[in-house]
DNA sequence: ATGAAAGCGCTAACAG
DNA sequence: CTGTTAGCGCTTTCAT
């Protein structure tokens, strides 16, 4: 019933060897034997099987996404530059999450899920210490990782020190000294970025010789209503911070609408920036430092393939990648208001 | 090097059949010799080649989910609900986004990448007269549709034309008689939803007597910045609107941008609706007919899965399943003033 | 309940 | 440049 690569090699007169070697492309196939193959291909509707072919070669074609959400606007436009190349790439993109969405849902490990099944791996921000991305690296196989740095594994990230530097600097420059922090979580440990963005928004301090009350610091869990409490937890002081760098964009979404509630304007009465570029920055009216989120998947699934291509014996170590940031002054921010 | 069920078997002490049989949970297994089995076969860290097992028994255990985007919002929520139902049934999910998001990329056509590779098909919102929609659904494989009808193809969906006429009549309710439209494109025609939620309009404007003014309707593009031209031009015509149902939050983040823009408070001034329940539409107090996005691609998912399990032959027509929505009210709607 | 045998549809040497 | 010969690793009758 489903015609196969020997229908197509009798109808061309050859044999399935050559079918094959005309379909893949291969060299030391004469070239009007290639047409006719293709011809003959082509009017059967003739389509490999995909399992048959990787079983003889071994090759599976398929490339796994692991990432803990796909939601998320930073996720799913990784997400979507990642697909972009596989596609084009022709290879088949597997998707696999580690995050339970449904509560108390168990999510088997993914290691088991990839093994003799895909090609490669890319990872979209894993907590660097978490038990999933240990397996997957353990696994052995071709990695990029997208947005974390773990040993020295193959990763494509921005430089989150030098972007917490820009938006700092760029709240001392407008005269700001109390300048506020909302972060992760209260450890600050969880990913890679979230360390690496503390010290660049310390060095800053040091550099200005800012105020580094331990008061004006908050922890947004990377969420815009946790963003919003950690806005409230500052605001409530006895000296509240007159700017504030957000650690991401979602949770400066948060604190923008805290000032709101109290009745303060962003950018006049507070100044907040935050990290990402996201989508809904622009409306927002966010200052912030925009990381190019596209380009972070397509350079990872890039560098993934041609980490691939290599022979696995020399490896010229495809080593970690930095994608530049660029700040993006919008009316979130200000100069300090010099005297109320 | 690669271990395979051959070595399970000697192992084990038995034939690669027993093992095949006993892995899988087959019957006609003595309890003992399973155990045994499973025992030797996780010592030896072994797992079934899937291509293998694939080519043997001519399953694919993998699913393909078809969407015009990766990144938005809607696309991107839909796909994590499919996800959780695909993993936790232990397919594979292959994705394959049919946008062209680099310009003048070509994307090849998306039934070639399906063909003998995939059990299923879940296809997003594609729209309902593209090609690609008619390649897959030729193809003549299990299919479920989410967010649009095409013929009797098994869906699910929202009763579209019951949201639009709910939001439209709750503008209607708090005395608005002028009630703007922002749809997506000006034929109205590229989805279905698109249309029905414009009859939903236009069926609650003949109830109320609402004023038809053709000027009252713009079209939008289902996008941020289109809901937002698409206000400009509402606004500035001689007899503005006083309230304006968005077919998209989306397009109602922009029309609210448009207000603030023009010096307008939203529900204030002018009051804005829209469909969706966007993540971002409680922080922006947006009044909007909330839809069960995530629940959509689960239920698709797990509808796709039970047609699947079924004999080809009887066929219960999986049919069209409708979820329900409902009316969020918000600060961005409010009474119409009475005079001003 | 278990084993033997025969493929699934293709690719990969190896000849020629 | 093309054909032949072996499998890739599993599943599935068919026996036993």
């Amino acid at each position: 019933m489903t015609i196969t690569i020997r229908d197509v090699a009798a109808a061309a007169g050859v044999s399935p060897a050559t079918v094959s070697r005309a379909l893949r492309g291969m060299p030391n196939v004469d070239e009007r034997t290639r047409a006719r193959v293709q011809r003959v291909a082509a009017k059967l509707d003739y389509v490999v099987s995909p399992n048959a072919s990787r079983l003889a070669s071994g090759r599976t074609g398929s490339i796994a996404v692991i990432t803990p959400y796909i939601s998320r606007w930073y996720f799913s436009t990784v997400l979507s530059g990642v697909e972009s190349v596989i596609q084009a790439a022709g290879m088949d993109l597997l998707l696999l999450s580690v995050d339970d969405h449904i509560p108390g849902h168990f999510r088997a490990a993914p290691a088991s899920r990839l093994r003799r099944r895909v090609d490669g791996v890319l990872v979209i921000a894993l907590p660097p210490k978490s038990e999933q991305l240990r397996e997957v690296i353990e696994l052995g196989m071709p990695t990029a990782l997208i947005g974390i740095t773990v040993g020295d594994a193959p990763n494509v990230t921005i430089d989150d020190e030098d972007a917490a530097r820009q938006a700092t600097r760029h709240l001392a420059n407008l005269g700001h000294t109390r300048i506020g922090l909302i972060g992760g979580d209260p450890d600050g440990t969880a990913f890679t970025a979230e360390s690496e963005r503390e010290r660049g928004y310390r060095s800053v301090v040091a550099e200005y010789s800012l105020s580094d009350d331990p008061l004006l610091h908050a922890s947004g869990y990377f969420t815009i209503a946790g963003g919003e409490q950690a806005m409230n937890a500052l605001l409530t002081q006895r000296n509240p911070p007159t700017a504030v760098f957000c650690m991401s964009d979602e949770m400066a979404f948060g604190a923008l609408r805290s000032l709101t509630r109290h009745g303060l304007t962003p950018g006049r009465d507070v100044s907040i920036v935050g990290i990402d570029g996201h989508d809904m920055s622009e409306h927002l009216d966010l200052t912030t430092v925009g990381q190019p989120v596209y380009d972070l998947g397509r350079i990872a699934a890039e560098s993934l393939l041609s980490q691939m291509a290599k022979p696995t014996d020399v490896e010229p170590v495809p080593g970690h990648i930095r994608v530049p940031t660029r700040l993006i002054v919008r009316g979130s921010t200000s100069p300090v208001a010099s005297s109320r």
